[in-house]
DNA sequence: GCAATTTTTGACCGTTTGGACAAACGTTAA
DNA sequence: TTAACGTTTGTCCAAACGGTCAAAAATTGC
């Protein structure tokens, strides 16, 4: 209904060398922005030159979108796997694991989208309103059937929902500030299992 | 013993210049990032010509460090008024209730810290590291010292004003998500008293 | 082995941007 | 009135940037 997407063919080394970039603009677009990064520092972190990597992305913009796009589905993945039929403190725990786990193995995938709301969304408000409300309400449904059961603490679920995602990509987001604050003993690698255990108490109590 | 900071001499007129392009930069800044932000559109936000505008900042690089530097110590006053001897309930809920007053008033400024955060807090990382961390171990161990007198759930002081300052600048940073989700009808001017509400219950268990 | 196709490169272009500068304008106070 | 000082503007520049293009080099399919 919305686009056939006609998949465009592609050879091996296309494959590749798109995989390529798209890692290299991961980077830089994580690290300085949209507007900050040049498509000069991507082709540099790619390991070619800028004509070559025009030749397999239109323009600076089409590199941008496929990675976010791309990134959405990965991100809402955790939130999907929560299942209304498990036991609500396991699925909460889990989720709230999952979180964790990313930002402290994909951080710059989460700056990058961090980046994209904080200005405002320009590039996947459609999304937000269109896959991802649609998720959450279906999650925020089953968490309220939850809490009405009495198998969990009642609050707002949508929240809920918001709180969970705030405190678990505060520390791929403000990693800096959070090492720095702990400083040297505390700020180790540590600091994301310390982390998951306080959100578990935090928000199952 | 760090600088003199031999307070230059201002004419009026300097004063009120310097005052509204630091408006219009905040205004700027917070939107596009300092990259994305020109130097011609904050002038053009203060309603000056950009000879004229650096007639009172050296350069970009100024407006900005004079922008982040004024906000951080807005910034810190919430927490610098939790007070040791007050009842824990009441300070934690205060603090809170400022901290979303702050996300719903400034929003802009918000931003602006998220965004030098995200960036590696290239311009103020010494900050963190000094003021902020001392601030924050003052804190921690005043909120550590009300759970061992078992006047607050005990868990992890750090993480408990991370989780803080994550939820609650949540819906400053990540407005335009939390308005997506919400929708029409909840995304209204409510959505702070909820969060604060809410908020409060998950703080305060 | 060779022609067709895909990939890579160097040179180039128009625009945007941060910033410099000198000249013009306005204000103040002796 | 005038000299000194503070403010504003138009013009200009060099660097950075996004992107094009034609031609060279490499790869692929027959």
């Amino acid at each position: 209904m919305d686009k056939p997407a006609a998949r465009p063919k592609r050879t091996r080394i296309q494959r590749e060398k798109r995989e390529l970039i798209g890692e290299a603009a991961l980077e830089v677009f994580s690290q300085h922005g949209f507007r900050g990064s040049t498509i000069d520092q991507i082709a540099d972190a790619a390991g070619m030159s800028k004509p070559n990597l025009l030749y397999y992305f239109k323009n600076k913009e089409e590199i941008f979108a496929t990675l976010i796009h791309r990134l959405m589905e990965t991100w809402l993945a955790p939130l999907r796997e929560m299942d209304a039929a498990g036991d609500p403190h396991t699925e909460i725990r889990s989720y709230i694991r999952r979180k964790i786990e990313m930002s402290r193995d994909f951080p710059r995938e989460s700056r990058l989208f961090a980046n994209e709301i904080l200005q405002g969304a320009p590039r996947i408000f459609p999304l937000l309103e269109g896959e991802l409300k649609e998720l959450v309400d279906e999650k925020a449904a089953v968490i309220a059937e939850w809490m009405r059961e009495g198998r969990l603490k009642k609050s707002d679920p949508y929240h809920f929902i918001f709180a969970i995602w705030a405190t678990t990509q505060h520390y791929a987001d403000f990693d800096v500030q959070v090492r720095a604050v702990l400083g040297e003993k505390r700020g180790g690698e540590g600091r994301f299992e310390d982390a998951a255990r306080f959100l578990e108490g935090l928000f199952l109590a």
